[in-house]
DNA sequence: AGGTCTTAGCGTAAATATTACGCACTAATG
DNA sequence: CATTAGTGCGTAATATTTACGCTAAGACCT
């Protein structure tokens, strides 16, 4: 079966035409993570020429759910390869969204907003959310639509109910972080400074540095590398690598911050 | 809208005839848990005459998944009132699953089951699933189709993923225990040791008595009858009842065991 | 060269949480 | 009245978490 790149069709029909192949009323919903300059980051997409919503894409009907979730991924950003989690499932009802007027007009083509019928067959009823860590440095999208990496508090006003999404996504991965390949967030390379950072931007919270160096280190799954971080301020902090045979390991009894 | 109780239709026809108002590819299933003789135990139903299968049904176009769940487990068994948690959603394709020639026959109606068209159209290709706790002593299943608590170890070959369905509800159950309205598993009045052996049970421990004892306590959501359980053998033990605003507080921190 | 900031690593004390278990007393059964 | 289990207290041993002092090194700035 030929499947399309559906960056190159028109953004509107991103979501795919509902065809023999694809499972009606259903969608997969991504929220991607990435992590830069000491914030967490989410991937938005232009929905129209206007809108920001989450990727989000159809299932085809031979096709496992998590598949679905990271072709969608490739093929509304070029991204492949990610750390994917299902983490709930949305319907209907959660969906009846105040959009604006001026939101509401772009979407529905000029009929009511009211007209519940043309909403059905443009959004899919149900949801299920995915969301991604990616290593925010790898992830260049290739995309004909434009797009932006936006810190969790600045997010607009998105289509659908992605804001929701978005933060009961953000609840789940703290939930999971315990048991979760946390790293998939970094690059290969970085320094402890970094991780800290991330944790602490995820857990919101602080944690004592010694400290902190010291848990990580008893895990033992952290290569330290000869070089260091060049061009920073005062002494140059030495990159780290994960050892993901020991990653995987540790991260089975669960890690505890 | 009209509803029918389901349980007056044929078993086969439970699932609810696709029309208009319900979601099409998509169901809700529900791992029904109940606590009785120190066992925890799933609900089954009769699917035909000879398979056993959990509950489940559609979704009405305008209904929220969740408000469907606890619709569904009421046409289904007449139980009303629980608590139900989302845990996972499952497609199709995981749903291959090699049915015995029997159970083909049966379920695809004398149709070859390669006939993958058939299955989609009987089978939902989405399914939501939902966990409940229950009390086992307050749920009277009234149903025209016969049905069974069964223990976990010994719950036979189900009809569709649905083992695969409660072997992932138990894991999310043991995870969101800390965060969980356990006590709805236990019958309004319980001892101690019924609650020990609760958890006991679903985290697969075992505690010290005294030090049990302790914790509760310290919680300060049991309030300690003057009745006692009577017809047991050597001494009664008390009967407890839960304070539930200030088990809802004790809730929000997380229960820790 | 010296000042300042940060990384890197060591150690340790204090506070909390977990686990194991002793003991006294009560109450129901045979 | 011996046995067994519930109830409730205390306590000691361990483990985990948190806070923080100290040294040394390295890179930038003036």
């Amino acid at each position: 079966m030929k499947r399309q790149i559906l960056s190159f069709l028109k953004p509107e029909e991103r979501l795919g035409t509902p065809s023999e192949n694809t499972i009606k009323d259903v969608s997969v919903d991504c929220v991607m993570f990435g992590f830069h300059a000491d914030e967490l980051k989410v991937l938005l997409l232009k929905w129209n020429n206007i809108d920001w919503s989450l990727p989000r894409g159809r299932i085809y009907k031979e096709e496992l759910i998590a598949d679905a979730a990271s072709r969608v991924l490739k093929e509304t950003t070029g991204i492949h390869d990610v750390f994917l989690q299902q983490f709930h499932t949305f319907g209907a009802a959660q969906r009846h969204k105040n959009y604006t007027d001026d939101q509401a007009a772009r979407l529905f083509d000029n009929k009511s907003k009211e007209s519940r019928e043309y909403e059905l067959v443009h959004e899919s009823i149900v949801s299920i959310g995915y969301y991604a860590l990616v290593d925010f440095e790898k992830v260049v999208p290739n995309l004909a639509a434009s797009y932006q990496w936006c810190e969790i508090p600045a997010i607009p006003d998105l289509l659908f109910d992605h804001n929701d999404m978005i933060e009961l996504a953000l609840v789940a991965l703290r939930k999971d972080l315990r048991y979760l390949p946390i790293a998939n967030l970094l690059p290969p390379k970085f320094t402890l400074r970094e991780m800290q950072k991330l944790y602490e931007t995820i857990l919101n919270r602080t944690f004592d540095r010694r400290n902190f160096h010291k848990l990580l280190m008893s895990y033992d799954f952290l290569i330290k590398l000869p070089e260091k971080r060049v061009g920073t301020a005062n002494k140059s902090p030495h990159l780290y690598q994960i050892d993901f045979e020991k990653y995987e390991l540790a991260l089975q009894d669960g890690i505890s911050y």
